[in-house]
DNA sequence: AATTACTATCCCAGAAAATAGGATAATAGA
DNA sequence: TCTATTATCCTATTTTCTGGGATAGTAATT
């Protein structure tokens, strides 16, 4: 089509094939298998002269409409789908959501203004491909090898309880005696009940106990908050509450785990931009909060 | 294109090579090429299941739109072109266009009722493919290598002169009185002055003279018509007047020889429906005409 | 829990095509 | 008449396309 429509347009083969940067002997070629698969011929010609036909013509409106959008499709290959654009669905737990995506998101799309977010929140682990999800942020790893873990940055993990739950408790010097507390554990935290503390040994791990276990972050909050027992979670997620004096660290600074953040999102050979530019924002914005 | 939009209405890549007929390591290698092409993921998909992507839909829409322009295209080649639709571009001496071509036209035109006649009158023989002319008529033949003549039929020659011009001339008994007589000589006709007739003796020319030569059968007619001398001109050109009485018939049936009427067309692999249509029609018109 | 049926992808060899270069015939202008 | 240019034909080479088999992964069934 391209040769065809080059040739309408320069009044001949030789100043199409030097237009196009390719043989006349493949100008012909083109024209002439045109004309045998139509049954008709599109230009009238002698070596001196050229015309085109009214079919000829027909066919050249048409094939300028498909030229036209292929060029289109060219521009979008080159510049539109090279931009974070359309819609980036991301799926996270909710104190994930709270915590750092809903503050990150305005900076975000104030920066790509032809993207929209979806955010579908919740704990369950959806499958992504299947429910067209572009990304999902999860805390801890996940083994799913059709999924690309991509590590966004590290909870430092605190322990904490109310000021009224250690009030009426022994006072806890050292690792130790976390084992005489009631300890709320989340099996689901690869450490599950042996929880990793400096001071505990050569092993590092204390092995405590409790009459509660729960695999979610704002239950066990909950529950500390009313002075149920101690629990680790993540810093971000007890700060404020530690700030206002409604929690107190217990042995700060003891605990020798972090927890990885993780963006989850299918693999595959070609990330989208949108994908990109959201887990480099999201990295950035993590990497300003920890100072 | 194809291969893409098939497997999104199909919504597998195994679906799509059944609907296609190809194998399905073709599809995949046509999806993974177009997404290396594009630097971006058309379809998120595992072995069980596909899903495509926003930069996918945006994709198939624009590829429908051309996939539709082929489809199109593939429809005007299969029915449109192969009728006789369009302008069909003709150039005839007057006289044709009188006698032939505007009796034919009439029927011609409300069986194709798709096609529009373009009719340039003129003896000039112009260049046919410079002009854009589908077809020329012209009487006897014409050297050129790069137009095809197709023969229509043979016009009967007749030998006429006007009663007034017969009663004051010596009677013609035979071919050889003709020597006697002012002929009126058409240099362009093949036989110039020496005039094909029956009974002229073994090589059946008879050589004739005359005051007047002109290339022009309508002038020639009307210089008859005027009482000048005897013309040979075709016999359709001059059947009217010899019914009416204006002009007589000289020797009935001596003339041997017939001038052909030719179509003659660019040289082209792929004669143009309704050319060939028209060529056909007139054939038969001309047909009827001679019974 | 193991098996079965199906899927997408990779790899490789053969098939099909596009391409360029040279040769040929034809044409317009010098 | 000669020259420069043109479209086409022919052929060898390169490039692309294609299908089959192997592989790894997945969902449903036994």
């Amino acid at each position: 089509m391209q040769v065809f429509a080059e040739v309408a347009k320069q009044q001949g083969f030789a100043p199409a094939a030097r237009a196009l940067e390719i043989s006349t002997s493949s100008v012909s070629r083109h024209v002439i298998d045109l004309e045998s698969w139509f049954g008709v011929t599109l230009f009238q010609r002698t070596t001196r002269h050229l015309a085109i036909t009214e079919d000829g013509s027909r066919y050249l409106t048409e094939c300028q409409k498909v030229l036209g959008d292929i060029e289109r499709i060219r521009h979008l290959a080159y510049t539109e789908l090279q931009q974070p654009t359309g819609t980036l669905r991301i799926t996270a737990p909710v104190f994930l959501a709270k915590a750092c995506i809903s503050r990150a998101l305005p900076d975000f799309l104030s920066t790509f203004t032809d993207l929209t977010v979806e955010m579908i929140v919740g704990d369950r682990l959806v499958d992504l491909i299947d429910e067209g999800f572009d990304l999902a942020l999860r805390v801890g790893n996940l083994a799913d090898s059709s999924l690309v873990a991509h590590k966004l940055g590290d909870f430092r993990l605190k322990l904490v309880a109310s000021p009224n739950y250690l009030a009426n408790q022994e006072t806890i010097h050292r690792a130790a005696d976390l084992r005489d507390h009631n300890c709320i554990i989340d099996k689901v935290a690869s450490f599950a009940n042996n929880w990793p503390l400096r001071g505990a040994g050569k092993r590092g791990y204390v092995s405590v106990n409790g009459n509660i276990s729960v695999n979610n972050g704002e239950i066990a909050r909950d529950l500390v908050l009313q002075h149920t027992g101690i629990a680790v979670l993540p810093a971000f997620f007890v700060d404020d509450h530690i700030n206002s004096g409604q929690l107190t660290e217990v042995l700060p600074g003891e605990i020798d785990m972090t927890v990885g953040l993780f963006a989850l999102y299918p693999r595959t050979k070609h990330l989208a931009p949108k994908v990109r530019a959201f887990i480099d924002h999201l990295a950035e914005y993590l990497s300003a909060q920890s100072h």
